[in-house]
DNA sequence: GTGTTTGCAAAGTGTTTGCAATTTA
DNA sequence: TAAATTGCAAACACTTTGCAAACAC
């Protein structure tokens, strides 16, 4: 049985990023690209998303398409917390706010944000990028709580 | 048998913030705070340094440690790598440089850089901090040599 | 003395990898 | 058919935790 290239934009995205578009990537990247609404998830959520839709991919395979994507320039990571990498739909130069309570990006656009006097980078290095985060929280409580560690 | 209080600088810091001056939490302060100058640890190098003084600390007791002094606002947490925590002795309002070809933090002075045009935080929150992260590289080589994949 | 801190080893997280089976072109 | 891709499970690196022993005050 014959079977034909895959057809559609996002399979041409990614032959044009030299990934084959399987199965698998298909999903992962129609649900990250299709609707061109820049979307900032993590390996979990992204395959949560997938399984959602009742495509059958593993975790695995989540991270390794996520890291493709990323080397291919279809996405770019985002780091603001330790604990978990963050992926992004809009690869173009923009910033973020990160809420910490709820662990969630939002884009602040390229041009919302100037950051000015940059120094020189030390001799031998180049600048490859600037990220600036700003790190959003709800107001601390100011009523007479006192004020004792949360559990991590 | 009577055993006074420890004095000394690190000691009394450490008081101040409510923890006990412990052979172990004293070591690891000295090592960090006593000579003033700006540093950038991760939990597996300030285990290393301090063992190289002869003192035994357990791994587990250095990272309980460096998240102590966080809190007490002794140290101050940087998120610019997904494998690995960093901690800066200088927590005052300032920038950094990231190389990320030897993983190492380089600070920018808090005058250093300009941010401005900051966009209200969503209704709700407030901004907690300002973080901007100047990654920087070794050029790329830009003789024949073809881009492959490094190993990460 | 009594509550705090430590160290160990075990458990936990998020992530990567080796490799046989499957799929793409 | 040949090469790329997948999924699983095991391996990984880093970090946290339970708990008995050691320690600070």
């Amino acid at each position: 049985m014959i079977r034909p290239h895959v057809h559609g934009a996002i399979a041409d995205r990614l032959r044009a990023a030299g990934l084959r578009p399987t199965r698998q990537r298909l999903a992962l990247a129609t649900v990250l690209l299709a609707d061109g609404r820049d979307r900032h998830v993590t390996a979990e959520s992204l395959h949560r998303e997938v399984r959602a839709r009742d495509v059958a991919v593993s975790l695995a395979t989540v991270y390794n398409a996520l890291h493709q994507f990323t080397n291919a320039g279809l996405l770019r990571e985002v780091v603001v917390d330790a604990a978990r990498s963050y992926f992004d739909t809009n690869t173009t130069h923009h910033h973020h706010f990160y809420d910490e309570d709820s662990r969630s990006l939002i884009d602040i656009p390229g041009s919302g944000i100037d950051v000015a006097h940059l120094p020189e980078p030390p001799p031998g290095s180049e600048i490859a990028q600037v990220d600036v985060v700003v790190r959003i929280r709800r107001p601390a409580q100011a009523a007479g709580a006192s004020v004792r560690g949360s559990k991590r």
